[in-house]
DNA sequence: CACTCTTGACTAAACGTTCAATCAGGAGTA
DNA sequence: TACTCCTGATTGAACGTTTAGTCAAGAGTG
């Protein structure tokens, strides 16, 4: 019931370049239908009722792929200094993944004036992505590997860090040069967050 | 030859609102035209050629506003300390006025797909933003206020604690509960970046 | 009169969607 | 085999609407 044609996952394809390279707007039922060589427009209609429609199944369709984090409870009790470096990483690489930009492309700019699109990605995406870290790094705090602190903060504070290199990486590119790499990134950043978090506090940390 | 007519004014404030609200395909000439209380859309072509051309010129026109540092040189020997919570603060402030809220929503989407959108975004609003923070740190720590690193990183490293918090208020509006306010994250991440790269080392950091 | 500005009517193209018609192939029947 | 009927898939043309942009004529003003 669900194996469908092989004209649904044909039209699917396009759809997804086009709402990708152009935006829901910029795309055309025409130009869907020629990126699926199809001899008709009108053949889409008989498997999707409307663009719209179209559009949604795509997204609903290709959002998982942005969930990277995927067992998040494997690593509960290894050390930050292994597990926030392969964190880092595997955001990091995304760039380097068409398929995965692709759907960045598709999703990011129709989510800021969909609100429903802005829903699903908030609570599919990043709501898994903080939520994850911020257990991890809770759980390290009652391992004293970290010292006390707010880890809605802090978990904010990693993701950005991440981010902010892999928005340069993926939006601007012509900085490039100039930039680090991203392995020195990770390790920049990596540093930074263990040594602020740091459990050991030579002394005038919380000054009494 | 510039102060031009009230007119050009009008018309610029509607295509900002409705531009911003519906992006540029979205916006047609004739809701501008009505925003702006024309009787005629025919008028707008009076004062512009054409509605890419009238984009071009709203996006020109208030890119500025997005320029939150004003002058950099001023702070560049005060204590990190002050200068950070400082910067971070005003870039989230940015999320209460609606006026620079509105801009973000005019170019963020269209800078996206539209690489001279992209350009001058880079240009005027990221590699400003990133050239200030990487001179002010390499001047910290030029005054061994800072250890040495990779300040390139750092800054990046920064921005990106404070645009996690910013983008989180402003398109996921869904995590205030939950996540910590404004004043707590600017202390809680200059608290970690400040301690992360404090010059005072116990001993482990460069093990030689 | 000459000039700047303003207007409503208009155009041509593009858009999403609908529709009647057609096709290939299989099932059922004699 | 020959015939009819049915069904899912496909087609080209057309629909009504919306769009950016044009145009000639007029209003207001110096």
């Amino acid at each position: 019931m669900d194996e469908s044609s092989d004209r649904r996952a044909q039209i699917l394809d396009a759809a997804l370049e086009e709402f990708a390279d152009k935006g829901f707007r910029g795309a055309t039922i025409k130009s869907i239908a020629e990126r699926a060589r199809l001899q008709s427009q009108a053949l889409i209609y008989w498997y999707f009722p409307s663009k719209e429609s179209l559009f949604r199944e795509v997204v609903e369709r290709h959002l998982p792929v942005l969930q990277v984090v995927r067992e998040p409870e494997r690593v509960l009790d290894s050390p930050p200094e292994e597990v926030l470096p392969q964190f880092a990483r595997a955001y990091l690489e995304a760039a380097n993944r068409p398929g995965l930009v692709r759907v960045l492309r598709l999703i990011v700019p129709e989510a800021i004036r969909r609100p429903d699109v802005t829903e699903m990605f908030g609570r599919h995406i990043v709501a898994r992505l903080l939520g994850f870290l911020q257990t991890y790094l809770e759980r390290q705090v009652e391992l004293g590997r970290l010292r006390p602190h707010d880890v809605r903060a802090s978990s904010r504070a990693f993701v950005g860090m991440v981010l902010s290199q892999l928005g340069i990486k993926l939006f601007f590119p012509m900085f490039k040069t100039g930039g680090p790499t991203d392995e020195e990134h990770v390790r920049a950043i990596v540093e930074i967050f263990l040594q602020g978090l740091s459990p050991e506090v030579p002394g005038q940390e919380t000054r009494r």
